[in-house]
DNA sequence: GGACTCTAATACACTTCTGTATCTGAATTC
DNA sequence: GAATTCAGATACAGAAGTGTATTAGAGTCC
C-alpha cells in the first residue's frame, strides 16, 4: 500500500504530534528537568530544528502537553456524568475513575512533574490551578449527584471533597505504581469504596 | 565573646550540616535535576570541593537527607503515640500530624522530589519505599489504637488504611499549599476530620 | 615549632545543553 | 517545470556542570 503523501499542513501536524507524544515518553523516564530539547527530538525521530520551529520552549510543549491531557481526562469525565449510571455503578465508576484516566502509565509521573513544577513557577500555577479546578468542579457535582440519588447530605461544601477524593486517589494511585505488592489493585479498590461509601453515604454521625 | 574554635571532627560535621540544610533549600527551590552540586556548595557558602569530600554524589546526600528528615517525622510520631492522649485528642492530632511534620515548607516539596525519584531509580525506589512502610506501620498502629478505644472496626487491614491516611493527607497539604485560598487551613482539617471519624469511627454499613 | 595530615579550594579536561543563524530539499504555486 | 516557500537539518558560539587531580592552609601530634 502506498503511503499517503502528506500536505506541508499534515506533515506539521504530524511532527508537532510525534514531539508531544517523545515529550511524554522522555519526560516521564527522566523527569522534566533532565530531558533536554534534544532528547525529545531525537525520541521523536527528529533534531532540534524540528522541535524549535514548532515550539517556543520545552516549558511551552509541556504547558501543551498537559492541556491535552487534561482535555481527554474532563472528556472522560463527561462521558461517565452523561452516562446517567445507576448508583452502585457510579461510585465503581468514580473509585475506578483514575485506573481510567492514567491507564497510560507515563501520565501519573507527566502530572506529578507538573505539581511540583507548579509549586516554583507562578505563571505555570496559574494555569495549572485552572486546570485542577475544572477537575474538582467536575468530580464535585458528581458526588452532589450521587448524594443526591443517595438522599444523603455531606457534611461540607462539595468541591472541599472533590479535592479530598482528587488527593486521596492520587496517593494511593501512587503507592499503587511504587509498591503493587504492599498495595495492590484490589486493596486500593477495596480501600477506595469504603471510604467513598462511609463519607458521601453515610448519616452524619 | 570569642568563636569557639573547632576541632577537625566538629567543623567536618559542621560543613556536612551547612551542605545538608543548604541542598534542602537549593533543592526545595530548584528540583533536584536543576540543583547542581555547585549550587548546594555555594548556597551553603563553600566551593565543590568540600562537597566531594564529604559526599559521594548528589544522589548520596540526597538519600541521607531524606533518612535524616524521615526520622524526624518518626520521633514525632513516637511522641503522639506515647503521648497517651484521649480520644479526641488522638484524632485530632493525626489530623493535624502533617502539618506539624511538613512545618518547614521545604520539606514537603522535598518528599515530592523523592516520590518522583523512586519511579526512575529502582536503588533509591528500594530505599524509600522502606522508609515509606516504617511510616505506614506507625500509623496503623495509630489508627488501630483508635478503633480499639472507640471500640469500632476498620472495614479491612490498617496498614491499607494507613497508606490511604498518608495519601488523603499528602494530597490535602499539596493543594492547602498551592491553592491557599481555594482550601484555607480550617476546611482541610473539616475536611480530613470528618472523613477519619467516618472511616474508622462509624460502623460498618 | 617542625612534620604530618586532613579539609576544602583551585585548576583542568571533558561532556552536555541552549538558541540562533544558515542551509537544503521537498511541497506548492503559477 | 521554474520560482517560491517552508519544515526541518546542520553548524556554531557560548554557557554550565561534572569529577578528578593537585594545591594551600589550618589542625594535630610529638
Amino acid at each position: 500500500m502506498p503511503r499517503k503523501r502528506l500536505t506541508r499542513e499534515e506533515s506539521r501536524e504530524q511532527t508537532r504530534l510525534r514531539l508531544l507524544e517523545a515529550a511524554a515518553v522522555a519526560i516521564a523516564k527522566k523527569g522534566l528537568a533532565a530531558t533536554s530539547v534534544e532528547d525529545i527530538a531525537a525520541q521523536a525521530g527528529y533534531t532540534r530544528g524540528a522541535f524549535y520551529s514548532n515550539f517556543k520552549s520545552k516549558s511551552d510543549l509541556f504547558i501543551e502537553l498537559l492541556r491535552l491531557d487534561h482535555q481527554n481526562i474532563q472528556e472522560d469525565l463527561q462521558k461517565l456524568l452523561d452516562a446517567d449510571l445507576s448508583s452502585e455503578d457510579l461510585q465503581q465508576q468514580l473509585a475506578l475513575f483514575y485506573a481510567q484516566c492514567y491507564r497510560d502509565d507515563n501520565n501519573y509521573v507527566i502530572w506529578a512533574e507538573a505539581r511540583l513544577h507548579a509549586m516554583r513557577d507562578a505563571k505555570f500555577r496559574q494555569r495549572m490551578n485552572a486546570l485542577c479546578l475544572e477537575k474538582r468542579d467536575m468530580i464535585a457535582y458528581f458526588i452532589e449527584q450521587f448524594c443526591q440519588r443517595l438522599n444523603t447530605q455531606l457534611p461540607g461544601p462539595a468541591a472541599d471533597y472533590a479535592l479530598a477524593t482528587i488527593a486521596l486517589m492520587d496517593g494511593m494511585l501512587y503507592f499503587n505504581i511504587i509498591m503493587p505488592n504492599e498495595l495492590p489493585d484490589a486493596s486500593a479498590e477495596a480501600v477506595l469504596t469504603n471510604i467513598f461509601t462511609r463519607t458521601f453515604f453515610s448519616p452524619s454521625p
